[in-house]
DNA sequence: TCTAAATTAATTGTACACAATTAAACATTG
DNA sequence: CAATGTTTAATTGTGTACAATTAATTTAGA
């Protein structure tokens, strides 16, 4: 396109480049991009890979656990967990003791998911041009920034 | 949840939080959260301002800069910039000399909302609890990330 | 030139993401 | 114990994201 004709004020704080939240956007994505093709071999999303995550960790968790473990609400959540019900990889049920609580389980076949899983993390490190003391210096600060934020 | 039982094999690879993804992910949601309120006074999503940032800059560009600029294709872009469309903030329509592109240009309503967008930025890196050199260095970081996966 | 290949948007279908609302279950308090 | 308030998921509606396909146009090659 023609770039000729310049803004009637260049403002360099709304300038995509001098920002954080952009980079942090695309990144965000374009790294989801790059685990794709490994999610796909196991028929899993990325935000299904993460409830995975902390499944294979505990076994059992509510819904509301998980939530809170992942920043996201019920409305992206229930939608997911019953795709993954479906798949007979999980089971959702009513805890009895209190019934507004829905617990979330693992059965075989999810179970079954770590193992094909766990090469995806070396897989994505090794595509990731970074020493281990600056992926450990960055993911600090990012998680620094998160519970700044959360 | 009661968390009594361990899983068989604990692999400290597949827990989130020695993720790089997971807090890059949750990171990203939660700035764009952050913004909601402002934009929210512009009647602007996230995505949206993000576009506005690049035609305040250049006034016009066509579908495919801003999605090369952006890291978004079409199949979001149109009808994101459908709905712009309507509410007359910007222009749509096919470049003369070659008649596959789509040019988007800005009307007076789009140009506008740059004067009230201004204070965005420095109103979020305010909620950053960050030093100057702290942003500059770990935005170079994400863009150096970004780039080598792009 | 005429055709095959490449480019560009749009469309379609699936899956998040989240604000706002609803409904059920539980807790609290007078 | 009844009324009120709180917690928890589910639902609804809007808006991204993106893979895959389609259609129109342009470019390049024989």
């Amino acid at each position: 396109m023609n770039n000729e004709r310049q803004p009637a004020t260049p403002n360099p704080l709304l300038q995509l480049e001098n920002q954080l939240c952009f980079p942090l956007y695309a990144l965000s994505r374009m790294i989801t991009k790059a685990y794709q093709p490994l999610l796909q071999e196991l028929d899993l999303t990325y935000p299904q890979y993460l409830v995975f995550m902390l499944l294979w960790e505990h076994q059992e968790l509510t819904v509301k656990e998980l939530g809170e473990k992942l920043l996201l609400d019920s409305g992206t959540l229930t939608p997911l967990l019953k795709r993954l019900e479906q798949k007979q990889w999980i089971t959702r049920r009513r805890d009895p003791r209190d019934e507004r609580s829905v617990i979330i389980g693992l059965l075989p076949a999810g179970q079954a998911l770590q193992e094909r899983a766990c090469r995806i993390p070396e897989s994505i490190a090794a595509r990731l041009n970074m020493s281990k003391a600056d992926f450990e210096t960055l993911r600090r600060q990012l998680n620094t920034l998160l519970t700044q934020l959360a």
